[in-house]
RNA sequence: GCGCUCGUAGCUCAAUUGGAUAGAGCAACGGACUUCGGAUCCGUAGGUUGUAGGUUCGACUCCUGUCGGGCGCACCA
């Protein structure tokens, strides 16, 4: 819809101008302040300008009319022109508001070490990546989920050594001196009964085994983390295995080396990485020829940017900020523009029940585990909290709020306005193929307005998309909702003069709110 | 100490990315049912956007200083 009204007015005044929507419906369903930037350049006042662009706009079919207020420039829609746009998005139904785009993207999330349970932590970048996924696709971007899987280094080996310590001390009764260093929580302890089960306690006998055990229990983490994941309704298209990368170093190093980023210095390998705004140079490969982390993600950039996508996404937990700056030297270095890759940060989140700070579990050694608050207040509540902020503030959330059924929780607000819409059609004797195509005239302001509303979601998911900011889309069926629930309060629908249109007008609704819940993971209700 | 980041109503958060009178929910108070489910709605009150400057037609938004919170500052991942 927007675009369409961009492409209008464009045609009009031949130049390029900011479109958005005023503050006050009542002045228009667009706006532009296009008048104010040309006032220096015409030396008149912007008032003037915006009137007399006005008058550029005869009759169109499009608009009802296009008014100039306080320099602003305001276009109201016609009425046909929204009915024909409801007619054509109801015919779309799930697919209402879903385009093409030319844009390929892989966007990575949650990539958490396979090490333990997901934490609630992981679940707020992983519900943000998951909608921003499925919303991309909605909007037709060729878009990929990746989960990058730290299979190498230190601590698959802790993994390997903390199952076979609490094998030894928890199946076999023996004493252990437990290193400084280990993964507590009992679900290591679970895992090691587990390994019992399934390879016998000999693998508790020698350690030897602990590389076996690494191996294994690596496994069986996954498994559990795509557990979590599907639980709250993400699946990821893509695994990539950090260990299966390093085949690729040689490569990847001698295209660093060819364009001299890399030196030798103690009898390391280290990459010039201040030179693009890195605080240090980093090691690479070690003195005693392991490589480091960072040489993982430099062949996993590599590995990334040579399948060729438009953009790359990553979302990572704010402690992770001081690592962009050498990630994205290491990717100029390796000959590709690292302003391809952006890194949305996922800030820290504090629970609290009933006002409390909420209790660590013991079960995953002082972390909340992100299944705990699942299976307190279900994956749509943890969804949608997670969604409703930005992603960059710290947020802090009472679960306990999340299990009331009123006003306070938000999802049962929303849906309550979808399942009122299927009563009021169910109560009509109606259905959508009956009222689809009469037309919406005649109208009162109140129904327009929603009618606008509705209308909105194509633009507030690609809004929310481009500028990765998922909230709006909460914010909007917020809105919306709120809204229709007015509405409804103040028009009597079954029985009234225009049952038909006010049900178009309901249908149209229900479409936006069913179509943005299922974009952030949520099922709309059809009854509460 | 250095770097990144955040600071908006009593609380939890928005604000069309520089636009019109800074908005929602909760909490408080006062209203609306012989109802298409009141699981809802309406109203009142609550603000010098941490603070001091600057940039311009216009600043919550950009710049500088300052105060406060968070997170980093590994050859761990």
């Amino acid at each position: 819809m927007k675009k369409s009204v961009i492409n209008a007015i464009h045609e009009i005044l031949q130049r390029e101008f900011v479109l958005e929507k005023p503050a006050n419906l009542s002045f228009g369903h667009y706006a532009t302040p296009i008048a104010f930037s040309l006032a220096k350049e015409l030396k008149k006042s912007p008032m003037l300008i915006a009137e007399e662009l006005c008058s550029a706009f005869g009759s169109q079919p499009m608009f009802k009319e296009v008014t100039a207020i306080k320099g602003y420039i305001n276009f109201k829609l016609s009425e046909t022109f929204l009915d024909t746009y409801a007619t054509w998005a109801l015919q779309n139904e799930e697919r209402f508001g879903s385009d093409r785009q030319e844009c390929s993207i892989l966007l990575e999330y949650v990539s958490a070490n396979p090490t333990g349970p997901l934490h609630i932590g992981h679940a707020r970048g992983a519900v943000i990546g998951d909608s921003l996924y499925k919303i991309g696709r909605h909007l037709g971007y060729n878009i990929v989920s990746e989960y990058y899987i730290n299979d190498a280094g230190n601590q698959v080996d802790l993994l390997g050594l903390s199952l076979f310590l609490a094998g030894r001390e928890h199946i076999l009764g023996l004493d252990v001196t437990w290193p400084e260093e280990f993964y507590r929580g009992e679900y290591i302890i679970d895992l090691a009964h587990i390994a019992k089960a399934e390879l016998g306690s000999v693998i508790f006998e020698k350690e030897d085994n602990i590389a076996t055990l690494s191996v294994w229990g690596k496994d069986k983490m996954l498994e559990l983390i795509k557990s979590n994941l599907a639980d709250v309704g993400i699946v990821f298209e893509n695994f990539v295995s950090e260990k299966s990368l390093y085949d690729q170093w040689d490569a990847s190093f001698q295209k660093l080396q060819r364009n001299n980023k890399t030196y030798q210095e103690g009898g390391k390998t280290w990459i010039r990485s201040t030179e693009l705004g890195d605080e240090k140079d980093r090691v690479v490969v070690r003195d005693d020829g392991r490589p480091t982390y960072l040489a993982g993600d430099i062949i996993y950039h590599d590995n990334k940017f040579q399948r060729g996508y438009d953009q790359y996404i990553n979302i990572w937990g704010a402690d992770h900020h001081g690592y962009i700056a050498r990630v994205k030297a290491a990717i100029n270095f390796l000959g590709y523009d690292e302003n391809k890759l952006e890194v949305i940060l996922a800030q820290m989140v504090s629970l609290l029940k009933g006002g409390e700070p909420y209790k660590m579990s013991k079960r995953a050694g002082n972390f909340i585990l992100m299944s705990d608050v699942v299976a307190e207040i279900g994956s749509d509540a943890l969804r949608f909290v997670f969604l409703s902020k930005k992603s960059d503030t710290q947020l802090e959330f009472d679960i306990d709020v999340f299990k009331q059924e009123d006003s306070n929780n938000p999802i049962f607000y929303i849906n309550y306005a979808h399942a009122r819409i299927n009563q009021v059609f169910a109560k009509a004797g109606k259905t959508i193929e009956d009222v689809r195509s009469i037309p919406l005239v005649g109208l009162n302001e109140e129904a327009q307005n929603l009618l606008f509303s509705a209308l909105l979601l194509p633009e507030v998911l690609e809004d929310a998309f481009s500028s990765r900011q998922v909230q709006k889309v909460t914010e909007y069926l917020k809105a919306l909702a709120a809204s229709l629930h007015k509405f409804y309060n103040e028009n009597r629908v079954v029985g009234s003069m225009d049952e038909d249109k006010l049900l178009k007008l309901l249908a149209m609704v229900g479409l936006s709110l069913r179509v943005g819940l299922k974009l952030i993971g949520i099922r709309a209700k059809e009854k509460m």
